[in-house]
DNA sequence: ACAAATTGTCTTATATAATGGACAGATATC
DNA sequence: GATATCTGTCCATTATATAAGACAATTTGT
């Protein structure tokens, strides 16, 4: 590959002047967690040679790193080539996570029941590292080229569910959560930060959020809050259409989903008082 | 405040010969290691305190790193008193490493499948930490108290399942592979290794492996292999059934087990070439 | 066939992360 | 209400993990 890559302009504080002998030595668990970001946006092994340089971080360090993560059953090596990717550990540590939000399972399943009986496909969402990201998807009978898999990260102003998703913040808040250059959608023009917090406001009204041809300019999108026991958002469900899907039927997609909705956030979040 | 689980013993090394000076420091990646090893096994969130305790870990030190890790989401923090569990990255991760292992997914699917239709639970089960462990499962429509969520590790020894994923190993493998106190079961006089090895042997021969009354005394466990391209045995499909289940039910339920289990191992577990 | 790039292992030095302890504010316990 | 036990933050010290480079064994490209 390259050779050389000057590290487009050392990312992090290199300080100002810290240009004059060795780079900063950073701690290995901040490496890992670049890494494990890393190969969640890559989506697939990666070599470590090639995360050393992703990384902007020495071969030694992380040959040693990923000794002790693949030791652990973090990461698993796979191929002849020696790539690494995420391993048992961690899928048992995600069911774990599942566990103690049985409002995800349920949720996770009602998606399942949703796409069987309407054909569309279903998401469920979720705030995560200031993104719309998608928790879990149903595809419906359709041929969709979607491209909402599992984890799929998408800025929020893009989204229906974006605008639920921050109903409980304030105008402040959102102007401080939502990162600026995210108001620029794939095409067309820019969002105003106001537009978009009036835009919030109004699905916090109507309880429920329809944009058409925002992430992709062909489809529609339904979205549906599910709310904690406090009547805070805490995720969404939604359903993803053709653009010529008749509105009446829109409007009974909706319907399903605010109904789903509903339903999933009656029941408590786990034991309701922590007896003990 | 817990006097729960027993600890099991002093798990990891203390260091061959660190005994003769003040503990040693340690790698805050290895302690984070140990910190979801512990969350895992404790299966509910843990107080920074409690931590600080169960890993013999300064306290100072953990809040340090628990605030990496909840800044990265691989933690969360839940409750008033600040208790710490797997966070929202961490299920990411876990959907990352499914989508890489599709069988995986087919499987999983499966299990609800065969759940569904034949009324008894079903399991998926997996080797990981030299342990049995329940990658998925489904329960059935009686009314059963069973051990066997998500995650639990078993040893190898008091399953059928343990013997069916033992298949590659050679008898020296196998006895270098089986902790020795895994020999004892639950209840009962413990087994030799020689006699665990030959019972391995004769799970290969047989293509599955029923067991009675191993881990509990009052079920059969009915286990069938799935395995991978170069035909190892990479999972296992398992009913767990009443102890009065007629021998034709029995038998049936062995067969659609290994119907199963070959259709999941006939298909590839990725693109086959890497076209790269 | 050679040359160039890559992988994985080692070794040394030094920047720094882990440590233990002190601390104030909260909670629980008596 | 007094006492004990917690939680969370901050500091100075020093053991050590990170970084950098050299190395042989591969693999890759021409």
């Amino acid at each position: 590959m390259k050779p050389d890559i000057p590290a487009v302009s050392e990312r992090g504080e290199p300080g100002p002047n810290a240009s004059a002998r060795g780079a900063s030595r950073e701690r290995g668990l901040d490496r890992v967690v670049e890494l494990f970001a890393h190969l969640h946006r890559v989506g697939h092994p990666v070599g470590i040679g090639d995360l050393a340089r992703a990384l902007s971080a020495p071969r030694s360090t992380l040959y040693g790193l990923v000794r002790i993560l693949t030791d652990a059953g973090l990461l698993e090596s796979v191929g002849p080539r020696g790539e690494v990717f995420f391993g048992k550990s961690l899928y048992f540590y995600g069911m774990d996570f599942l566990r103690e939000h049985d409002v995800l399972g349920r949720a996770r399943a009602e998606v399942d029941r949703l796409a069987r009986e309407t054909g569309e496909t279903a998401q469920l969402c979720v705030l995560h590292e200031r993104k719309y990201s998608v928790a879990y998807m149903s595809a419906g009978r359709r041929p969709f080229r979607i491209s909402s898999e599992i984890g799929v990260q998408i800025p929020l102003p893009w989204t229906a569910s974006g605008r639920l998703l921050l109903s409980d913040l304030s105008a402040d808040e959102i102007r401080a959560f939502v990162p600026p250059e995210d108001l620029h959608p794939p095409r067309g023009a820019p969002m105003t930060i106001g537009a978009f917090i009036e835009a919030v406001a109004e699905a916090r009204r109507q309880g429920f959020c329809i944009t058409s041809g925002l992430v992709d300019p062909f489809t529609h999108c339904i979205a549906g809050p599910i709310h904690d026991r406090l009547g805070r958002v805490t995720a969404t469900l939604c359903f993803v259409v053709a653009f010529d899907t008749p509105p009446e039927r829109i409007k009974a997609l909706r319907d399903t989903l605010l109904t789903s909705g509903h339903v999933l956030s009656l029941a408590p979040d786990r034991e309701p008082p922590r007896s003990l």
